[in-house]
Formats: structure tokens, sequence, C-alpha cells
DNA sequence: AGCAAAATTTGAATCGATCCAAGCACTATG
DNA sequence: CATAGTGCTTGGATCGATTCAAATTTTGCT
């Protein structure tokens, strides 16, 4: 454990300048063969690994590497289907330019505050899900490139990658509606900052987070479009995860009026709901049909497979990159189109209903 | 796009010196408030985004990040589920201690070579599952604490985290053999550099991949032992993808004879081999049983749920983490234990078989 | 006011490399 | 033999911060 060899050891060692001992390694075949092999020689000698990354950096300014942050604990990446889809866009990306890819998170506020201001990379994508705006204030103090996803705030000096999620879900609703749907429930993203249960379609609409501002906007504009009573609607706020999710279907077949139609604003709620009716005997699409949100993979497996608003996620990570890389100065908003994809999980309302 | 703002800038604009402007900001609590004050605003004014964690690395020492390598492209860490399940293990070991994660890759040799070199992390956690030597070669040379999973290697130089893939692979052949079956067929892992097709239990034995040939002798030796005629057991080589485990079930079940029991090397061949299965309306465990090996989540969810050899991949990848933090010079190697996982996958062979 | 102790501030040194203008050695040419 | 040209090497400057011993200022006390 003794102090590591620096380059200007091994140059001393070798017998000639560090610029030369410098040059050895980056530009080989600029010095002399003879001097060459002496260096390396002394190098072999000491032990030395080569170049340090970190005394590199500091000159060439880059480091190749791209900060992908989020507010949730770093496991997210790899857990939560969306996630996941959109980094391997984002993979794909940074593979075809040689770029590494940074995990930036923390499990808590402080933490995360200090790891995004250490974090060393060339710009960040900023994953919005939960605590976007106090995340997005902490990436801009960087001052790198940085880009958001479904960050909807209309704030034209934040560069954003996403869909529309009103259209999105205005079709979804106006799918069920004309299958002859009239009893709905909505199983939606978080409104607030933690947190889950039943909610109201007021509180709903003042979500903090646009992404759940916009679905919901874009569900019950459709839905009142096709004379449902709009404030009969149950509305169940989950973590978009496994518990919540559950306790959401709970609660929304509790009541007495059952739905025959289940709104999600993620596939991995809707995919948890096809579970959960699965175990309990309802039938889908015979009893109750569910409409999902994102189009992960995961929705086309799933028994039956599952109807849903799918954004071209892989698309979506795969710009991102685009984003960081081509910066020219002016931030921008780039709107992808999103296909509805019907598949097994959707069917009219059983007869009589 | 000017020149970026310095701490210098902002001393000298705040009109002290750059040690006091540094203090600042690194320890507030050391500096007279109206010196503090005068030293914000100026960084204010001048627009600074705060020290560079380029610069501060140098004098640092530590990037509080840990790389994680592989030969495989960068997607891999998203899309292959043994390897997410570990990057979940160590997410919550980073997520512990705060410590961020890198992913290093590439999707040639030269390049990746330049990564493992230029990457500023503290340590690698490095995945041999393909070009595993060459690759550790290449992170040896960081001189930077490391450690290998699933490379059997025996090295004593070399960190590394594992199972014993010779009594998992042999709890799996035992299973089959004491349920009655007699005729076996194996998926098995690259056992070479590249490419997929059927393979010989020689070139199998002398797979130049350490897990390969381990679980290879684990089926065999067990199998042997239940009086097995070994060298009838044929065994199909994958690149553990899809596309060539797919191939591979063609080709197992193009023979005459064909097997009731299927040996897979890994839980996404076995999950594949399952739904091929499924969609020739082979029943599963009716016709053929089939067990794999990870123990990655998705196998319990299957229909039939899969009988598998299970390693603590959540563990591995937490304790990989440990043993880069913690490492104190002298490389360790743990051997953690298996579960085998006894699911639906597997019966009795059909009778008259 | 005078002096010691405590609290701040300073500025040079350091981290580990790369870059580049200038210098040197050697060869080719008139 | 002087001159220009080519090819390699040198060493100082720089990247952007942190650190720490020494200098300076402030505070506390008589």
């Amino acid at each position: 454990m003794t102090r590591p060899v620096r380059l200007a050891d091994v140059a001393r060692e070798a017998g000639v300048s560090h610029g030369t001992a410098s040059n050895v390694f980056s530009r080989p075949e600029i010095v002399r063969d003879e001097v060459r092999e002496r260096v390396f020689a002394a190098a072999q000698k000491l032990g030395y690994a080569g170049p340090d990354p970190k005394g590199r950096l500091l000159r060439a300014g880059k480091v190749n590497a791209i900060g992908v942050a989020t507010a949730e604990p770093l496991s997210y990446f790899f857990d939560d289907p969306f996630a996941r889809t959109v980094m391997s866009g984002i993979s794909q990306a940074c593979d075809a330019t040689g770029a590494g890819i940074s995990l930036v998170s923390a499990a808590n506020q402080e933490q995360l505050a200090w790891n995004i201001q250490s974090a060393l990379v060339d710009g960040f994508i900023v994953f919005c899900v939960e605590g976007g705006s106090r995340l997005v204030e902490l990436t801009r103090k960087r001052k790198l490139p940085f880009v958001t996803l479904d960050f909807a705030e209309h704030d034209e000096t934040i560069a954003t990658i996403g869909v529309d999620d009103v259209a999105g879900a205005g079709i979804a609703a106006r799918h069920l509606a004309k299958l002859g749907h009239r009893r709905f429930a909505v199983l939606a993203l978080p409104t607030i900052e933690a947190g889950y249960g039943p909610t109201t379609l007021e509180r709903a609409q003042n979500a903090i987070y646009s992404g759940t501002r916009d679905r919901i906007r874009g569900y019950f504009e459709e839905l009142a479009a096709h004379g449902i009573d709009v404030t009969a609607v149950p509305i169940y706020e989950t973590e978009n995860d496994e518990a919540s999710t559950r306790a959401g279907m709970e609660h929304l077949f509790a009541s007495t009026e059952l739905p025959t139609a289940i709104l999600a604003m993620s596939d991995r709620m809707a995919l948890t709901a096809l579970e959960w009716l699965r175990e309990r005997g309802i039938d889908v699409p015979g009893e109750v049909s569910v409409v999902g949100f994102d189009g992960v993979p995961e929705s086309a497996l799933s028994v039956p497979p599952l109807t849903t608003v799918a954004q071209p996620i892989v698309e979506i990570g795969r710009r991102a990159v685009r984003s960081i890389l081509d910066f020219d100065g002016t931030p921008r908003r780039e709107i992808l189109d999103i296909e509805f994809v019907v598949r097994g999980s959707t069917a009219p309302p059983p007869a009589g209903d």
C-alpha cells in the first residue's frame, strides 16, 4: 500500500522529461523506438498502472460519460420496467459513441444533492418520476447540458423529451368508452410527494407532477365527451409499485358499483392489476377491461397481453443521449408520437352492464 | 458559450484569496459570515456553478463511484435478467454508502480497453460472462481493487464471488434422475468466444469459461453416477439469448430420441425453452421437464414456474460492492450457498418413458 | 491600553496528467 | 561549409480545485 507511481516517476527512472513520457503513452508514434522501449521498461519496473485518468481528466475537460439521475434509489434503474427500457435505449446510443453511463442517485435528499454536484459526467439525463422539479434545480446548477424525461412543466429553458400525455390518455379512454364501458376506475401515478390512497379528481388535476396531471386530463376530457359522469369515477393514487397498486385494486373493488374498465397510468400498475384480477378469478377482458400506459416489453407478454398506450421508450432513451451529446446551447423540447396498441386485455363490458 | 467561471475568478471578484473562496464552499462554517456572503454574492454574480468536481477529484483521490464492467454491450445490464438482479444488489449496497455506479463497456475490444483504462472509478466489479480473462487482465492493469463474478479460474490473486457451480449443477441433474428421467439434453452456455450450435461433451469440458466447464462437470458426473449413458446426451451451446436458445430447442427436438428432461445452464435459456415448448403444445412438466440455473426473479413467474438452481443473486451484488469498499490488500474469494428451488417445471417422465 | 489566545485569512505547494513553443541534433541540399 | 529542413525532446504553463503552515486579525481579559 505504498504511494502510487506517477508518470513523473517513470520519466525520471527512464531518464527522459515528463513531456516525453506522456507522449509515450498518449502518442507513442512520435517518440523514437529506443526511447519508447526505455520508458515502457521503466514503467514495467516501477509497476506503473498507466496514465491516471484523474490527472488526464482535468486537462482534457471531457469525462466521456453521461449521467443518469433520479430521485429514486439506484435500483430503480434495474427494477422498474419503464426505466429499464429507457436505459436500454440510452445504452445503445452510448455504445454507438463509446460513452459510459454514470448512475446518479441516493437514498436521501442531502446525499442526492451532493452526488449531483460531484458527479463526473458531461451531461445529465434526468428521470423526473418523483421529486422532479427539485432534481431539475439541482441539475441546472451544474450548468451542464441536461435533458429531462417526463417533465412537462412548460419551461423553455429546460430540454425535455416526452410524449403527448393528454392525447395518449385520451385515446385510451376513448377506446374503452367506444367499447361500451360506462363504469370506470383510474389507477393514478403519484400526485403529491409521498403516500398513496383514494383521491379526488380535483386533487389529481392539481398534481405536482405534470405527467400525472396531463394523463388525468386526457382521461377525463374524453370520458366527459362520451357522456360519462366524471364525478363518479374513482381515482386511486399509487406509488407505482406492487404494494400500493394492490391496495388500490382492493379499494376499487370493495365498492358497490364495480368498475368494468380500469385506466392505469402505467403498465406496471396495469400488469399488477391483471395479476390481482386473475388471482381473484375475475376474467379479463370478459368482466373487466384494463388499459395500461407506457408500452413496456412486459406488456406484450402478460396473460392476457395488455392493451396500452405505447411510448417509443427505447427511442426516448436514444434521443436523450443525442440531445446531450449534440447540445448546441439551446434546449430542445421533443414530443414523440405514441402508438395505441390494442391487445387482449380490453373488450366490451359484460352484457347487461 | 464562454469560458466557464473558476473558483479563482470568484475569489478575485469577492476580493478574497482562493483559499478562502474554497473554504466558503467546502467548509462554510469556518469563514466569517460577512465574507461568506460576499463570496456567495460574487459567485452568483459571475454565474459560478460551484466547485468543479474535476478539479476536486485530483486532490481528493477518491471518485466515490464503483465501476461495473463487462465485455457485452451496455444494454446487457438492463436486458439480461441475471445481470439486472446482480445490479439490484449492487445498487442497494451503493445506496447504503452513497456511492455511484459507473457502467463500463463497449461495442468493440479496442474501445473497451480504452474505457476500462480511463474509467473514473474507485474499483471494478467485473462480469465475466464473455471474454472474461481478457477483461480481467485489462482491469488488473488499473491496479484498483476489483472483484470478478462468475470467474472460477483458480487464481489466488483475483478476488471473486460466486457459487459452487459443480455442486449446483449436480443437484439439478440428480433431481431429474431421481424423478426417473433417462433421456437428457443440455442447453449450454458459451464454451468458446462466439457462435452457437451443437457441441460435444469433450469440447464443453474444455470450455474457456470456467462456469460453463463446472456446470457441465456437475451435470455429467451426476448423470453418470445414475447410470445414464453420458455419451448419448446431446449438448447444444447457445449464446444465452433467445435466438440461439430457440435454435437449440429446434435441434434437440429434431432428433429421433426426444429428451424428457432439459438441463439449462441459465434461467434465461430455461424460460425461452418453456416458451418454445408451450408454443408447440408440448406439456411441461407432463411430457418434458426443465431445470434452470440462476434463480432470477422471472423464474418464479413463468407458466409453469421454473425449477431452478438458485444463486443468492442480490447478495452476490451486495457483497461485490463491500468487497471493493472494504478492500484490505488481499483479494478474497467468496463461495456462497446455492438453494435448489423445486417449482412446477419438473415431474416424472411420461409413463412408459 | 496591552497582551495572549483564538479565529480567520493568506498564498504557496500539490494532486497527475497534457500541451506547446522553443531548442537541439541530425540529415539533405546548394 | 553554411543553410534549411526534419524529427524528437524539453520544460514551463495549465487544467481547477484543496490543503496547511504561517501571517494576520479579532476577541477576551486584566
